[in-house]
DNA sequence: TTGAAAGCGCTACCAC
DNA sequence: GTGGTAGCGCTTTCAA
């Protein structure tokens, strides 16, 4: 007894009638197109104000909407800032994205943003898709690596865009030669080894990313070169390879206990990784920030949730994202090209030894 | 000896050149624009090969990119969809958008995103403008209330929007009766509540947020009544309004000690409140899970790492957002219009009693 | 199959 | 100040 079957949904809205144009506005406030764009969306006025009036009206009762797209090829610009991330659900990089969407919303641009996931390959197809937006910005979050082969054909890509007019900012490294909002990861990893030299660490081990993350190499390096600044050596075997996420970090902590070595602090390059390091040394029956000291990078939200709380830098990320649309738009506000101020924050995670 | 300041900074391209039009491609191939059009953005092929691969080398000769403006104003249409969010810096909305942005990269589609801040007047203002980039979808994943008098002048923005032929999804709530991602908050918190009730919890109180936040009351109102189920009343003194944030869970489970009420549950309407709470808790010299039980609503990847790790309502966040996508699409994957299944998930925070 | 040309919605220049 | 109108870069008829 198989009915026949219904269409699966109902072709929703009937009539689809085409948006309302500016030609229809002016109709209706029985004045000419060129009046009706200068009352609605023209610079200097120099409308009469009863004709401008008219035209406010009638747009208003046709619920009228400026076409963005044929504003843009008329005035061959457009209001938008495109945005890549490698993440977005990455705090790292909701965070970035937050502070670029405030600082947009002010200069009245709209965001379109995409995730590259850390791929290269993505990352240049997006690139060249926004480019077809030609938005007047281009801020790239997505984490660079040390020996893309296809840096060159991104680098031609965003040249290329700036060759047009389009600006390009890009976040935490300058290995591109844009502007650049520069992150000195290697200095805050730095001064966070020897804030915990100083609190008495001396086994240590280090989460880090796949080689060939920029950003995790240089945290990396920089730790290192404190440590050592303190004489302490990092051993090789000590640094544990896995994934930028949390998971990895738990995976990483798993491998790193299972090696058995001594070690009284471990350093994880990012904060969500740390977070998963965390749980990775209770699930293991240990106390973290007891048993194993913790820290991190970046100062995510989570941090100061967890038990103990983790020590790590902090990062302004949402100022970050603020001062890579500033840069772009050459606002004097975008301060200096000098690298992000960066602090290391002490907390429970890494108490005194003895 | 002031030296005379030097330019701030260089201003950058000299020559901005005009971007590579498909004119340009054109006569680079020596056939006419139709052509060239034709092989490159047509659906259609009916260009013979030879002229193909001519017009294909010259775009690449050349660095083409299409101008999407032009092609949306030709066309009558984009390959855009816009997203609202309340805060993408907050896991639950970058989550969701993350999962709309997959699947809109499947469809070969760009995302635009703003961020409402919960602010009904902002909202409105949102959605006229992302209106004007004319996108094929508006995806709306910014809280509703319940008391908005503004909610009739967005639902005419967006009917005037789906007039014009573009789709509108809302997540969570349909008090506005376009298609839904349904999220049904009230049945998730009732079973919460059971759960709960028979883990032997008594003695409940609530974190909500501020009155009128539709995701909130539903939350609280499916609580109320799953206790209620097992003759448990919910005193309204012991429901606590306060931020919809982590610090707003963390100053209200402050208010909440300073009563000095019997208390041996709380449940805050969402996961970061609830981790706020879990701090205040501890803050307060008490033990999480052991003198106050706790929950939370959403399972954002962050529960899982606080300690202990909090019993919440898990909703497929990434799948929601994909959905929505999939279900402007007419996509039969979009499933069913029933509401996402919501699962219960108990964890450490909310022991059995005795 | 190809190319000329008429739009798409809007801006901005140029007369009046 | 106002209104034609020539574009902007592209798609898509319509003839050839």
């Amino acid at each position: 007894m198989t009915a026949p079957e219904n269409p699966p949904q109902a072709p929703l809205p009937a009539e689809s009638r085409a948006a309302v144009t500016l030609h229809d506005v002016a109709r209706e406030a029985g004045v000419s197109l060129a009046t009706a764009s200068r009352s609605l969306n023209g610079s200097t006025r120099k409308v009469a104000e009863e004709y401008r009036q008219r035209v406010l009206a009638a747009a208003e009762r046709l619920n009228y909407t400026p076409n963005l797209s044929a504003q843009a090829v008329a005035r061959g610009s457009t209001r938008t800032v495109a945005l890549l991330v490698a993440d977005i659900a990455d705090p790292y990089f909701s965070t970035i994205a937050s502070g670029v969407g405030a600082a947009a919303d002010e200069a009245q641009l709209l965001v379109t943003m995409a995730a590259t996931e850390r791929d290269p390959e993505r990352e240049l197809e997006l690139v060249r898709t926004m480019r077809g937006q030609r938005p007047r910005v281009m801020i790239l979050a997505s984490s660079r690596r040390t020996d893309d082969p296809l840096a060159p054909a991104l680098r031609a890509e965003l040249e290329a865009f700036e060759q047009t007019g389009g600006r390009v900012v890009v976040i935490s490294t300058n290995d591109l030669n844009f502007r650049t909002v520069l992150l000195d990861n290697a200095a805050g990893a730095r001064d966070l080894a020897l804030a915990l030299a100083d609190r008495g660490y001396r086994h240590v081990a280090v989460l880090a990313a796949p080689e060939g993350l920029v950003t995790s190499e240089d945290r990396l390096r920089g730790f290192t070169e404190g440590l050592a600044a303190r004489g302490i050596e990092l051993d090789p075997a000590a640094v544990v390879r896995t994934g930028f996420t949390r998971d990895g970090g738990y995976e990483g902590m798993q491998r790193l206990l299972a090696m058995g070595r001594e070690i009284d602090l471990v350093f994880a390059v990012n904060d969500v990784m740390a977070v998963g390091a965390l749980s990775a040394v209770r699930d293991a029956g240990l106390t973290p920030g007891v048993d194993i000291a913790l820290a991190g990078f970046d100062d995510i939200p989570t941090v100061r949730d967890v038990t103990p709380p983790l020590s790590t830098v902090a990062i302004p990320l949402a100022e970050v994202g603020r001062r890579a649309l500033a840069m772009a738009l050459d606002e004097p506000a975008a301060g200096s090209h000098e690298p992000v101020a960066t602090t290391v924050v002490l907390r429970a995670s890494t108490p005194h030894r003895h």
